[in-house]
RNA sequence: GCCGGCGUAGCUCAGUGGUAGAGCAGCUGAUUCGUAAUCAGCAGGUCGUCGGUUCAAUCCCGACCGCCGGCUCCA
């Protein structure tokens, strides 16, 4: 992919035209199936399932007179989650076929896909999935209907001999009926609903096998899951495959490497970041646009150690719930101290340092305070989970009155840092109290609705995440839509009256009384690597011209023109920006072809005609052609667009 | 941490029970060139680490380290 400069976003998903169409049946319907209704309609061949009154189910179920009958086509969001779900049940059955000792569990189909869980005793090999997949198209082949049984659930039971893990979830489920699908020789408990047969399923693909605790619970059995994609047309398999290469090209462990931005090595240790000149240019001028707008916004920065007294984290409350997550405290003279999983109570302990007067407060201290957590180690990823990472972390000390308009600013303030980076889209969670959180549920209420108040005002659609709070407090988190449409989460605004509690943070009111403070902790790109990480991914390297990490290569044509180049050189470099001029004893297009791949923004030809008139002539990346033109204009358009924070 | 896969030159990757190759990058030389790769030569690896099997291990086995894909987790 060339430079994102331009390009139109590409789409995760693909939509098809879904002509559902709607009819409402007459007395002389009633009776039959749906799919007799829809032979009559002339929509057996295209509808795989039907909303009958807005519930989704099989075509073999009976219609009911009077009902609104809308068909599910393979297109339609329920149609693609009906199919591969069918899909599941198909590679289900193959595996049963192919491995009969495996035991079967659950088969859902997520988003892009379905995954099947199976409980082996050796897991799948590559191979095995190739013969998998070949099973899956003779099944598809014969078009096996599938066909939707009802039994009490002590019927059910002696259905699945030697299936333990039906038997525990056919006794988790309250009612006393259950469905099941068979197909072929295949029985699966299952809500359904299905496709009519075998043969509707459409194009899908077996990806990798996976471990996968049973019920996601990390004490229980450790199963076998394969990952398979499903679509209604090889179309869409297709693109959806094209995109996954896309993805790849993408990633930022690899662009880093060819771009040189940051590095992380064995010798140094798993999930600890080197960041490399390029990377750091890069790191700079985020860290430079953030410190400029806090201050305009209010914050006073600030700077702490990276160790202190494990005794802070005891208060805090983090020992009980994160020690596994922490680094082993360091013995100093007898005293245990602790690499800093966060900075909240250093910015306290500045807090307290005096007394505070209702009249200093909001307080807002920020810091790019880089912490160290002992992420377990299956879970490292290159930037987007490490293991020591610097947070552009703020804490902010509120009287109440203050709570809701201080929440309300910071929306606006961290959506506006999200845009300068090029985020416009975003989805928005509220994360309430967990099972295991500390402090009153007064107060838990109290922050609950504040969060809520503040998004209600800002007019912004959000979803609530119930049970996702932090332990000390309720948090609005905001996950950014990169170019390729997936989320990653940044920005978290968490509001807090434990903390100050457990630390003691006051300010005398104005009747004269001490009263508690109330704390907002937040993060904006949450850590410096991880958002940079997204950034990287989000342009793929191309990065506009106020990030670029070389924002110009000038590309003397041939070696006469050296010294010129070395001027054009200087002159941008005294106009603050950066440049880079490639001398070596190459042809122009080897030059200019590596400016291109390195992504530099603009490769600044000069050659004769160039060096006689003082002329630079600007190729875009991604090979637009600019006109000549002084050297001034062309500093004149490079400041625009980095002021703009365009291009 | 758990399950599976993988680890060969700086990078991408071939390869074999008898101590290793390619392309790109690097270095040297020639070429002085107008918008995505000029030509030639050279150099580069105790085949992740440690142990075992074997006359012989980069190859087979084991442990460890790391990476990749998931799961769990993410203050």
């Amino acid at each position: 992919m060339q430079g994102v400069t331009g390009s139109s976003p590409v789409s995760p998903t693909i939509s098809l035209p879904r002509t559902a169409r709607i009819t409402k049946p007459q007395g002389v319907c009633a009776g039959m199936t749906l799919l007799e209704l829809a032979r009559k309609e002339g929509k057996a061949k295209v509808a795989i399932a039907a909303r009958v009154d807005g519930v989704v189910m099989d075509l073999a179920r009976p219609l009911s007179d009077g009902a609104k009958v809308e068909w599910v086509l393979p297109a339609d969001p329920d149609g693609v989650e009906i199919l591969r779900h069918s899909t599941a049940h198909v590679m289900a059955a193959a595996v049963k076929e192919l491995f009969p000792e495996a035991l079967i569990t659950i088969g859902p189909a997520i988003e892009n896909g379905f995954y099947y869980d199976f409980d082996v005793e050796t897991p799948f090999t590559p191979e095995d999935l190739v013969r998998i997949e070949e099973r899956m198209r003779e099944i598809v082949k014969a078009d096996h209907p599938f066909v939707r049984e009802e039994a009490t659930k002590e019927q059910a039971r002696v259905l699945f001999p030697g299936e333990p893990y039906k038997e525990e979830l056919l006794a988790d489920i309250p009612d006393e009926t259950v469905s099941l699908y068979r197909m072929g020789n295949f029985l699966d408990l299952c809500r359904g609903p299905h496709v009519p047969g075998t043969g509707r399923v459409g194009a899908f693909h077996l990806m990798n096998t996976a471990g996968a605790y049973w019920r996601g619970d990390s004490k229980n059995k450790m199963l076998t899951r394969i990952y398979g994609i499903a679509f209604a047309s090889k179309k869409e398999l297709d693109e959806h495959l094209r995109i996954l290469e896309e993805i790849k090209k993408r990633d930022h462990r690899k662009i880093g490497r060819e771009l040189d931005l940051f590095s992380v090595t064995d010798e140094i240790g798993p999930g600890l970041i080197l960041w490399h000149p390029k990377g750091s240019v890069v790191r700079r001028v985020m860290e430079d646009f953030w410190r400029e707008e806090h201050a305009k916004a209010g914050y006073d920065l600030v700077f702490s150690p990276h160790i202190a007294r494990l005794e802070l984290w005891r208060i805090s409350g983090h020992t009980d719930f994160y020690r596994q997550a922490m680094f082993s405290p360091i013995d100093i003279e007898g005293q245990e101290y602790q690499l800093k999983p966060m900075n909240c109570p250093f910015h306290i302990q500045i807090y307290k340092s005096r007394m505070r007067s209702y009249r200093d407060l909001p307080i807002r201290y920020a810091e790019l305070g880089t912490v160290y957590r002992y992420e377990p180690s299956g879970t490292l990823h290159g930037l987007l989970r490490v293991r020591g990472f610097t947070q552009d972390d703020a804490h902010l000390f509120l009287r109440p009155d203050q709570l809701d308009d201080e929440i309300f600013t910071l929306l606006d303030f961290t959506l506006f840092v999200l845009r300068a980076f090029g985020f416009e889209r975003y989805d928005i969670y509220l994360s309430t109290r967990p099972e295991k959180y500390a402090g009153t549920l007064e107060h838990w209420d109290l922050a609950e609705n504040a969060l809520r108040k503040a998004l209600e005002r800002k007019g912004i659609p959000f979803e609530i995440d119930p049970g996702e709070g932090v332990f000390y407090g309720p948090k609005i988190d905001i996950k950014i839509k990169d170019m390729l449409g997936r989320s990653w989460q940044c920005s978290t605004i968490q509001v807090d009256f434990n903390n100050p509690e457990r630390f003691d943070a006051t300010y005398v009111a104005d009747d004269g009384t001490p009263r508690r403070a109330i704390m907002i902790h937040r993060a904006l790109m949450g850590s410096l690597e991880r958002f940079f990480g997204v950034l990287v991914e989000h342009y793929a390297g191309a990065f506009p011209v106020w990030l670029a990490p070389v924002q110009a290569d000038v590309v003397p044509v041939t070696e006469k023109q050296n010294a010129f180049a070395r001027e054009v050189v200087a002159a941008l470099r005294a106009g603050g920006f950066r440049a880079e001029g490639d001398y070596r004893n190459e042809k122009l297009g080897y030059k200019i072809r590596e400016s291109q791949v390195n992504k530099v923004p603009y490769a600044l030809v000069v050659g004769e005609r160039e060096a006689e008139a003082q002329n630079v002539s600007p190729r875009r990346r991604g090979g637009e052609q600019l006109p000549p033109m002084p050297i001034e204009a062309f500093i004149e358009r490079l400041r625009g667009e980095a002021v703009n924070r365009t291009e």
